[in-house]
RNA sequence: GUCCGGUUCGUCUAGGGGUUAGGACACCGCCCUUUCACGGCGGCAACACGGGUUCAAAUCCCGUACCGGAUACCA
């Protein structure tokens, strides 16, 4: 039997980080078994849905290049046929028609108001007391052809358990009076998200349900339901949740962008840094590598190697150091400074356009300066906004200047202001401008006004980088250039600041 | 409330009867160095608690605590 997932989000906002991680174990463990990987958009609840979550969420996945295999499916165009699923029970005796009027919406928070119930019900509540489930058939009939408005629920037994194994956490049962005659169908006709599930998972032919341990009751629920309908369920496997610092629920309202994977792309994330991020929340190898191609995670899934415990995504508000996981921060920089520069190049790239600092120069005449450059400084960035911020003045003349640089390497040391032009100087008389003889120089210059070399070298910095890091200084005169380097140390611009 | 899960350094995790409980991030220190967010070396730091089983428990069993999830004519 084929392998066939998928990855099933309802658009009500952007790609969330643990949506986002569903729908990589998805993938992974699809192609690791040389399965299909789908995707079902969810868009039942029409008043929430919307175009634009939708495209937020392709987006977030075409980032993460999590392809997907045949069309779409829209679980909004199938609500005829999960009607006719519900009638069909219905017909069959296996579910009933519910005439209680619908519930008012409670004023209180709808999760509280659910807790409230359960609470009041506890001990009293008979899950199978529902005066409606044992009207005949021809008074049921009778009233719906009166124009009654009633919902469908699903008659669910008596007694017994529903189980399933759980492809994570292993055997699941759950006593039946622990389930209640679940809805299938509202009374406004519309198919509620357990239901249209079942229909779309069995018509998708879906043969591994990979989601949230979220949907652990859900399953129970969705058993039920398959075992109505005579279809042997799929497996199932669920997944730890990824947590806020504070061990509660990540949301984006609490927290904000930093659960959006459009805020990774657009901050400058490589999406081979982040997926590899993403895959060793709540999975690993049970190795200790941890730097993994996509087609290594590939070769490396399986659901043995997924948690039963939940993952804190680390980060602290207001710190904007801290501003997400530290370990993402890390993968990504790691990235960056190691992986091989012709992969790199195509991400530094439309960085550079996007930022106005790109010539047409470095794809000919200077192309091997621009990727020695790269290469140079990639070496202390984080991420791929460094290249335009950062390594600004290594494409272009017109750069800020740190005002901590400058207190730092100029304002301490006011004898640089003569002496930096003066040192253009020695640079103007050089026939070969590369490191050794930029060495040599620089030495003799700095022995002659009887000062340290660093002092030299960190004003020089300042001036012709504008910030107080960087790679060698020795290999930022030669990148830059005899000229550039002249010029740069003769501006005044910095001294005025 | 009830049901279902979970609990190894601050965080991500390895290990699943005998380990000095390993790695990574973060943090701290030292080294390299003209600076540094690179690199090298080192340090700090964990088996939730209580009972059992066993020669031996972080590992198996039970209980407690705590955390999480679920409870809907939401998805």
């Amino acid at each position: 039997m084929t392998v066939r997932v998928r990855f099933a989000p309802s658009p009500t906002g952007y790609l969330h980080i643990g949506s986002a991680r569903t729908a990589l174990f998805n993938y992974l463990y699809a192609r690791h078994v040389g399965g299909k990987f789908l995707l079902r958009v969810e868009d039942t609840d029409l008043a929430r849905s919307t175009e634009e979550s939708i495209r937020s969420i392709l987006d977030g996945l075409a980032w993460l290049e999590l392809g997907h295999d045949e069309e779409i499916v829209f679980q909004s165009d199938n609500a005829d046929k999960h009607r006719a699923t519900a009638k069909k029970l219905l017909a069959e005796g296996k579910a009933y028609r519910d005439f209680t009027p619908k519930a008012a919406q409670s004023d209180a928070n709808v999760k509280d108001a659910i807790k409230d119930r359960a609470r009041a019900n506890q001990g009293e509540k008979n899950m199978r007391d529902n005066p409606y489930r044992s009207l005949s058939a021809e008074e049921g009939d009778a009233r719906a052809a009166a124009g009654e408005p009633f919902a469908i629920r699903l008659k669910v037994a008596e007694t017994g358990k529903s189980s399933f194994e759980d492809g994570v956490y292993g055997l699941q049962e759950r006593d039946y009076a622990e389930t209640e005659d679940l809805v299938l169908l509202r009374s406004d006709g519309h198919p509620l998200y357990n239901l249209a599930v079942v229909c779309d998972d069995i018509e998708m032919q879906i043969s591994h349900v990979i989601r949230g341990q979220d949907h652990l009751t859900n399953t129970h629920k969705q058993v039920l339901i398959y075992e109505a309908l005579g279809i042997i369920p799929p497996t199932f496997a669920h997944l730890p949740l990824i947590m806020a610092p504070n061990k509660g629920k990540l949301s984006k309202r609490k927290h904000g962008e930093v659960v959006s994977m459009t805020t990774y792309r657009d901050a400058g994330f490589l999406a081979a840094a982040f997926r590899n991020f993403l895959a060793l929340l709540g999975w690993s190898a049970g190795e200790e590598k941890e730097i993994y191609t996509l087609a290594e995670l590939v070769e490396k899934f399986s659901l043995d190697g997924i948690h039963r415990s939940n993952a804190i995504f680390n980060f602290t508000e207001n710190d904007p150091r801290r501003w997400t996981d530290d370990k993402a921060q890390w993968m990504n920089a790691e990235y960056i400074r190691t992986m091989p520069l012709d992969e790199l190049l195509p991400f530094v790239r439309p960085e550079l356009k996007a930022a106005k600092l790109y010539r047409d120069e470095y794809e000919d005449d200077d192309k091997a300066w621009f990727e020695n450059t790269i290469n140079l400084i990639r070496q202390r960035f984080f991420t791929l906004k460094d290249f335009s911020n950062q390594g600004r003045a290594y494409f272009s003349e017109d750069y800020d200047f740190d005002p901590a640089a400058i207190e730092k390497n100029l304002a301490k040391f006011p004898d640089l202001r003569s002496w930096l032009p003066e040192l253009a100087e020695r640079f103007e008389v050089m026939d070969s401008f590369t490191e050794p003889e930029i060495e040599e120089v620089v030495k003799a210059f700095t022995e002659e006004k009887g000062t340290k070399l660093g002092i030299i070298m960190n004003g020089a910095r300042t001036l012709l980088t504008g910030v107080a890091v960087g790679p060698s200084m020795l290999s930022v005169f030669e990148t830059l250039g005899k000229d550039r380097s002249i010029l740069r140390l003769r501006s005044q611009i910095a001294w005025n600041v």
